[in-house]
RNA sequence: GACCCCGUAGCUCAGCUGGAUAGAGCAUCGGAUUUCUAAUCCGGCGGUCGCAGGUUCGAGUCCUGCCGGGGUCGCCA
């Protein structure tokens, strides 16, 4: 489905050019002004400019070619010079039916996002909402746009935190065979540590290395033994692996987000040796300080920019290592056009070390290689979201909540008494992810945002339950039709709402293009909600189902099936379900 | 200290590569219902777009400086 702009940009385009101007002045844009027209063109502006003439005389011109178009009701020109243009309803109409069924044709690109990014041993916790439900969400919508895309989950599971672990394991004798250096295996099948254990684990290891510098020399120095290849250290880490995957693959199944891939720091492993002799080879990797390094800085820069550190002084390599690796891995394995990292904003500065080194190494291929941050999600008091005790929130706690928000609402309302009890729970959680996920999405990325349960879960307002309710009315309307007998036709313009619903419904590929490129899912959610609400008021005008003339009825039901079936296809590029019934 | 992000209505936020009268939700005030799910719809009220300069025919948008909030700045991720 190209874009109806796009359509209209080459007719006004080739008004210029046969005025001998340029083509590219004709881009056509959505109105500024509803009220005047549903399109224009500004590009007599920007020609005049260039020309040295007057704008409403290049405007003038094109009009007077525009005019002679049958599919348009009616050409004007305002203002300085701007081209209003208003489509003949049939014009409309006719575009309307082919909007839904378009399938996203391949546009030949391919991309890698890598999001989620959660830590082995470590619950999920609210740090990792947006990554998931961004990621996710431009994930679907790179699909849905004709991209291939592999998903990479990118796990943070070859770090410090695995020598915390394994020395504080170490400490407390728990499994003394995988510290045995004499031991020559196999080890145990079964983990010895649960996923209960970890959870425990983890942040004791964490703060006794931070209370004591010796704990913390340990922890390091079992990082570095672990990338060593240490056996009874990978045994021990591959047992983390696996009891944390399953945790994880819960949590992201509870939200609905899946990953292609679930590789992390520690699969690019292998990778590492010869990428390091490579920047050495290169003279790109020097020695400093202990270290080994990737200066990054370049002449024009107005900030400072640290070295990248490749090798740690004490012989173990960070993310920044295993980030360049993986960037090597993908290349290998996907060769894509673009690498979407979709990680916290704060993280800027190391993937602007990471790309620049790719970049200086020719690591990349033909890869764009692109870090789209996000903001963090506070509470309502503008600070970091906190549990009430003042801690870390986990993600499963959140998750619960505002699904016990949810179903709360549906009691309140009086929604589903009736409904089987299983079938009840299932559409509470539905409208729970989607509170979370459209309060989520709903802003710009890179802004924070203020966590407010009582207000994501509300019904009215710009809301995922509101969007929800909207499709859940269509679907219930159609039901009721197939019941009665009723078919649908294509939908036809009888009314302002009819013609600004169906004008809508043609705005969506420019959306879908809008969100693609500037990763902001942010203009989907502006884009369902303006959709349910003209849905509503063409819905509050018109009878449908009582509607006496079949043809008008018929008609009707083919822009509530079209309305809904956008809706759906929207609400499924941000992750949201729609219920059968609510 | 340097750099990055943000500062728009009482509150929460949109505003795409500068364009016509700065939008939406919530709150508030008023109206619509023998509902095809009113969990809806219609209307009113509400803003010196942080401040000050500059570029431009035109600036919330671009440039400079300042103020305020958040963040980052060589061996955590």
């Amino acid at each position: 489905m190209t874009a109806l702009t796009a359509e209209l940009g080459a007719i006004v385009a080739a008004a210029f050019e046969a005025e001998g101007l340029a083509g590219t002045f004709g881009r056509v844009q959505l109105s500024d002004r509803p009220d005047l027209a549903q399109f224009q063109c500004n590009g007599a502006l920007a020609a005049a400019k260039q020309a040295k003439t007057n704008p409403r005389a290049v405007a003038e011109k094109i009009a007077a070619r525009l005019k002679t178009q049958p599919m348009f009701a009616k050409v004007e020109i305002a203002g300085p010079g701007f081209i209003n243009l208003v489509l003949t309803d049939a014009a409309l109409e006719g575009r309307a039916a082919k909007i839904a069924s378009a399938p996203a044709s391949p546009n030949g690109k391919s991309a890698v996002i890598d999001f989620g990014g959660a830590n082995v041993a470590k619950p999920m916790h609210v740090g990792h909402l947006r990554s998931s439900v961004i990621g996710d969400s431009l994930q679907r919508l790179f699909r849905a746009n004709g991209w291939t895309v592999t998903s990479d989950v990118h796990l943070g599971d070859w770090g410090l935190q695995m020598g915390q672990l394994i020395s504080e394991i170490g400490h407390r004798g728990i499994a003394p065979i995988y510290f045995d250096e004499n031991y020559r295996g196999p080890y145990p099948k079964d983990s010895p540590i649960t996923m209960e254990d970890l959870e425990e684990i983890y942040p004791a290891a964490s703060a006794a290395c931070k209370a004591e510098p010796a704990r913390l020399e340990e922890a390091r120095r079992a990082t570095a033994e672990l990338q060593a290849g240490r056996p009874g250290y990978r045994a021990l880490w591959e047992h983390f692996f696996e009891v944390s995957k399953v945790g994880l693959e819960r949590e992201w199944g509870s939200l609905g987000v899946h990953f292609d891939l679930w590789k992390g720091e520690a699969s690019v492993d292998r990778l590492i040796p010869a990428l390091i002799a490579m920047l050495k080879d290169k003279h790109i990797a020097e020695e400093s300080e202990g270290a080994l390094i990737v200066r990054v800085a370049e002449p024009g820069d107005k900030k400072e920019m640290p070295p990248l550190i490749l090798v740690k002084s004490d012989g173990a390599v960070n993310y920044a290592t295993t980030d360049l690796a993986t960037i090597l891995d993908r290349v290998a394995e996907q060769d894509p056009d673009l690498i979407l990292y979709v990680v916290d904003q704060r993280q800027h500065l190391h993937f602007e070390q990471v790309f620049r080194a790719a970049r200086k190494a020719g690591i990349a291929g033909k890869a764009m290689l692109e870090h789209a941050g996000f903001g963090t999600m506070n509470g309502t008091d503008g600070k970091p979201f906190k549990t009430r005790a003042g801690g870390v929130m986990k993600l499963y706690d959140l998750i619960a909540m505002t699904t016990a928000e949810a179903d709360k609402r549906l009691h309140e309302a009086g929604i589903g008494a009736d409904y089987p009890a299983e079938e009840r729970a299932d559409i509470a959680r539905k409208v729970g992810i989607a509170a979370l996920k459209f309060a989520d999405l709903s802003n710009f990325r890179l802004t924070d945002y203020v966590f407010d349960l009582e207000r994501f879960t509300r019904f009215e307002g710009k809301t995922g339950p509101y969007l929800q309710y909207a499709a859940v009315r269509i679907q219930s309307i159609l039901r009721k039709a197939g019941d009665e007998g009723f078919v649908a036709a294509d939908p036809l313009i009888r009314s302002d709402e009819e013609r600004a619903l169906v004008l809508h419904l043609l705005v969506l590929p420019e959306k879908l293009a809008a969100a693609e490129d500037n990763r902001a899912p942010n203009i989907l959610c502006e884009y369902a909600f303006e959709l349910a609400q003209k849905f509503s008021r063409f819905y509050a005008e018109h009878h449908i189902l009582s509607e006496s003339d079949a043809g008008v009825r018929a008609a009707r039901l083919g822009l509530c099936a079209l309305t809904l079936a956008v809706l759906i296809k929207v609400l499924d590029i941000l992750g949201i379900e729609v219920p059968e019934r609510m």
